[in-house]
DNA sequence: GGAACTCGTGGAATCGATTACACGACTCCG
DNA sequence: CGGAGTCGTGTAATCGATTCCACGAGTTCC
């Protein structure tokens, strides 16, 4: 492959010079751009991106470590992490974390090793030393849905609160009282926040949230199994199952079929994060949405504003609640629009 | 961050000798070894990946560039790929490139320009020159899932011929005979076959594949949606629909609610590429398997058999059928046991 | 007319690693 | 005892770019 010597030797003139014009400086001749220009094209130059990197100690590239790419949530996140990056001069590596510390802690130091210029993490558990080490040299890092507390480090996430209210409102509205959640792992901030908002909304009803009706599951489908499975097994059993995600929603739905029983006749099922799947399932499920595609786009924003040296915002952007048929009839104040196909559903 | 000269100076040793503990080569010094090791240590020294690469033109990592991340067959795809990758040393940046022939370019000259040891391709289109001239300038490149023809390059993929002759089975024994295809673009390898081994299918029954029941798609839902209206709108509309992807698909069973219709009742669906929401939607879907994982995996070994000097090999795995309720009741012996609940179906 | 500038250019240092080669200190063996 | 190996180590070249500095030629201005 021909390296910036062989342009400047059938150009006639230094490697300086083939740098400048490739880099646009503005003092170089006319002359002297157009033969390298032509040089350029003749030998099919490519300058090499490892060198440049090299010398000038930027990548132009970012991290992003996300806890499942098989989780469509993610999957649009990284989807639209990537467009913002390209719009912004930028590449991205993603590191699927598998929801695992020690997965999560091998893609950080592969992506640290490779000079990334910096870092974007949902992180899986609450404190990695190795994150922390990372920030506290000077590593620009965002994180994004999820966070470490206490770290100094900018966060883009949505705030569920009141969509989780909303979704009281509606299920209580529909006459459910006895209301369970299939939490998230409680070392992620999601996991623990949408426990205690879902807590906090219940008792402006008056409800309780027993115990029992807590099931802790992994933001993985076959959670969302077994602890529905418990639910079920319990001598009063909730009316409704509300799951901290979309994967543990499906494995929930599983569980309830395989037990013979309808959504929502029988028991009521809602999720947190909503998918286009949800418009298709047996039934559509009522969901709570993430601005998804805004939150990759806003963290992509804060990354680089923090690398190029502008002051990085932390960004709260609200979620909000999708009614389908799950949970049963909603009344038609509760009427939304769906969001895949634009149409409202009754 | 510390470099190889401050590990060497506080360790007391030259850079050399620094670099051969590093790399395990055998004339080392038990003492030195310890006093260099001590150094890394205490330095919290991490070798640059950059520097390495400039030196040794390797950089142990893989380029994947797909057709669409959203689609869950590429996300399974892609995860497959970086676990396998991971698995030989290696690390994978993915480009998705949105069935745009100009984002797949983008990402193969970005990718190439950061002289990635290999690429990884499920092209867009038939013939891109950029690509092209990568393999003649002696790129290593393996084709997956879809592939170039006349391009001496391994591939990777999986044949479904057997499975839609399988499927064509079924739906004539349900007693349906008009049935139409939307065909995924004609610029790709999966999109033509899938259209030829349907016809060949069908005329093995005596049935004809009209040009009115070949629809027009791109893989995308909306595609799906549009060509479903059209065949509902002719006047002998077709009694099955089989989507020659899964998004498609989606879009295909969205169109026919929006009518007000029923899947099967009054309209058959099937898919080519399954996915575990296919269990959930309703009705289940019926649709055509591929061996996701392991074409992943085989792809990253015949590329990385090539990169290290070994003959890769091309691959060719089997699809299967895997029959759920979108084509009717299926009769007893067409009963197939569900990839995902590893129950069967009935 | 000469000092001061500007402009275009090239030489060479540099980034952080790897590795060929040289060299000194030992060991071994005839 | 001396030549030939072996072993551990350091010096320096190298990968392919960027960029500081110096320099010659041409301009400008007092």
């Amino acid at each position: 492959m021909a390296s910036i010597k062989d342009v400047a030797a059938e150009a006639g003139v230094s490697v300086a010079t083939v740098s400048r014009v490739l880099n646009d400086h503005p003092s170089v001749s006319a002359d002297a751009r157009t033969r390298v220009l032509a040089a350029v094209e003749t030998l099919g130059y490519r300058p090499n991106a490892v060198a440049r990197s090299l010398r000038t100690d930027q990548t132009h590239t970012l991290g992003l470590v996300i806890s499942d790419v098989m989780n469509p949530y993610f999957t649009e996140l990284a989807r639209s992490v990537e467009e913002e990056a390209r719009a912004l001069g930028y590449s991205v590596i993603i590191g699927n974390a598998d929801e695992r510390p020690d997965l999560q802690d091998h893609h950080v130091r592969n992506l640290l090793d490779r000079r990334i210029d910096g870092l974007l993490v949902s992180p899986t558990d609450g404190g990695s030393p190795l994150m922390l080490d990372a920030v506290r040299a000077g590593t620009p890092m965002v994180f994004v849905d999820r966070w470490m507390p206490g770290v100094a480090v900018p966060v883009v996430r949505s705030d569920g609160r009141a969509a989780i209210r909303d979704l009281v409102a509606h299920l209580h509205g529909l006459g459910h009282r006895r209301l369970a959640i299939i939490a998230g792992p409680a070392a992620t901030t999601t996991g623990q926040e949408r426990v205690a908002a879902f807590r906090e909304a219940l008792r402006a009803y008056g409800l309780d949230l027993p115990d029992a009706y807590i099931g802790q599951g992994d933001f993985q489908a076959e959670s969302g199994r077994r602890v529905t499975e418990g639910f079920l097994d319990l001598p009063e059993p909730p009316e409704v199952v509300f799951a901290a995600d979309n994967l543990m929603a499906l494995g929930a739905l599983d569980a309830v079929r395989a037990r013979g029983m309808r959504v929502p006749q029988d028991i009521a099922l809602a999720a947190f994060d909503d998918i286009p799947w949800f418009v298709h399932t047996d039934p559509p499920i009522t969901a709570i949405a993430q601005p998804t595609g805004e939150l990759g786009r806003a963290a992509v924003r804060a990354l680089v504003d923090r690398i190029e040296g502008r002051p990085p915002e932390s960004v709260t952007l609200p979620a909000r609640l999708v009614v389908r048929r799950s949970c049963g009839e909603p009344s038609p104040r509760n009427v939304a629009v769906d969001p895949v196909t634009n149409r409202s559903e009754s």
